[in-house]
DNA sequence: AATGCCGATCAATCATAGTA
DNA sequence: GTACTATGATTGATCGGCAT
């Protein structure tokens, strides 16, 4: 215990985790830029704004998420089908509604 | 929302094989620092993330409040005194200075957030 | 060409929250 | 209450880019 909690005086670390839709919208946005989870500063603000938390937390949350995602893909695996399947019928409302706009346009 | 400029193959949705991109695949170089040892054996010596004791922790803390930039022969100074290298000294001030920048930042925010809630 | 700093990130670890 | 897992935060050190 010599190894002391050197950190001991560490009242900082009092977690509280986020907020269920909090977190749904970092998977959202993680999931759908898979190929490069790497938000701007400007993203990454705008994350923070929807999701009620600071900049620095969403920097670390994708932190973490990209190393722990990529220490075990097939872990996540599983939320990455939920999230690509959410995100797909996202996309097919919106190229639902781009038709009907385009049908009642020109003809 | 989506931007692939460079991306060729990946049109399709695969819905249950995500691939690996290249960033899953980044590994960093094991440090260069820490030779804690005389152990001879192989010249690769730990390599690991040098852990500092309370007493060194301190003692950079203390010169931080005295300046936030270090001088070579200051450096060397604190180097020898606190059994680190050159080079741990450079890094150490340079992320306190990440952080005190970081702190600064959010330290204000709170304030100006609980103002907009009007 | 070499070295320091910044900003972002990595990677390992800490300490706690949540779940069984 | 206890054992284990999920998760937010911290931090020594690396990477790429720019300045001196």
């Amino acid at each position: 215990v010599m190894i002391l909690r050197s950190r001991f005086l560490d009242a900082r670390r009092k977690r509280r985790n986020f907020s269920k839709q909090a977190t749904e919208i970092l998977n959202e946005y993680f999931y759908s830029h898979l190929s490069n989870p790497y938000p701007s500063e400007e993203a990454k603000e705008e994350l923070a704004k929807k999701c009620s938390i600071t900049v620095s937390q969403v920097s670390n949350w994708f932190g973490n998420k990209r190393i722990r995602y990529k220490k075990n893909i097939g872990k996540f695996q599983e939320e990455a089908n939920l999230y690509a399947a959410k995100t797909a019928v996202t996309a097919a409302h919106a190229v639902a509604a781009a038709v009907q706009n385009n049908q009642t346009n020109s003809p | 929302e989506e931007q692939e400029p460079p991306g060729p193959p990946e049109p399709c949705p695969n819905p249950g094989a995500a691939q690996t991109f290249e960033w899953m695949r980044v590994k960093r170089n094991p440090p260069k620092t820490g030779k804690t040892s005389e152990l001879g054996l192989l010249g690769q010596p730990n390599a690991i993330r040098t852990n500092f004791s309370t007493k060194q922790l301190t003692e950079l803390e203390k010169e931080f409040h005295f300046n936030k930039y270090l001088t070579r022969a200051r450096r060397v100074e604190i180097a020898a005194s606190l059994e680190l290298n050159e080079t741990q000294v450079k890094i150490w001030f340079q992320n306190r200075r990440m952080k005190q920048k970081k702190r600064e930042k959010e330290g204000l925010a709170p304030a100006a957030a609980s103002r907009a809630a009007k």
